[in-house]
DNA sequence: CCTTATTTCTTCTATAATTTAGAAAATATT
DNA sequence: AATATTTTCTAAATTATAGAAGAAATAAGG
């Protein structure tokens, strides 16, 4: 089975939770409250790309807003293959984790 | 907060899972059959040897066994320190996935 | 209005880290 | 010797990360 690297994971799960207001600034801001640490833009949008180029992502281009500044937005939306690999992940998570007793620590 | 890969979770998940038996050969063995398909033997001994430098995995090495041939084992065992980044990376998971209504697919 | 400043956002590119493949070496039994 | 099992080594491919540069919009001052 094909899997997703774990930011691969973490980037199509909050492309998901966002939609349809997933772009790479509210992307990268939602990834760094997740793990409670601040992280590059290259660290957010070239693995972005990367899914979009395989099909895991669709992108398209917003139009200007009333708010100050920018280029267009590029946002992101899950695909059914997006989708379909979400799910095969999540199968994976669950075959790893089954029958995990307790670690102790957490 | 530190996060593991995807094929450092794996790993140490499958440690714990064969523990007292432990080594190369078997933990390959168990995650080609998690993921379904081949994988190479660096794929495994390399990023097994990088988890125990950072301690998060500890290694002695076996005596010879009554089957013939083979260089001394080398088993593996999850430190405390393995432990916790593991009920980490459950924490992690858990986050990721909680509110993930049904991706229909599967 | 027109020129410059400021803001928001993406693209690009270089570097570092991780994964992967598989040949080579080591060590045991037959 | 021959064969089997296991680890070590090393080079190549892939992925992640950092952050500078570029693009595109509004704001503001003359």
């Amino acid at each position: 089975m094909e899997f997703l690297t774990r930011m691969e994971e973490i980037l199509l799960l909050t492309v998901h939770r966002l939609d349809p207001e997933a772009y790479g600034v509210t992307i990268r801001a939602a990834v760094e409250e997740l793990l409670g640490k601040s992280v590059s833009v290259g660290a957010v949008y070239v693995p972005l790309d990367r899914l979009a180029e395989r099909g895991y992502l669709e992108t398209h281009y917003g139009d200007p807003t009333p708010e100050r500044g920018g280029r267009r937005k590029k946002y992101f939306k899950l695909t059914p293959k997006g989708i379909n690999i979400l799910g095969e992940t999540k199968a994976l998570n669950d075959a790893l984790w089954e029958n995990v007793p307790n670690l102790g620590s957490a």
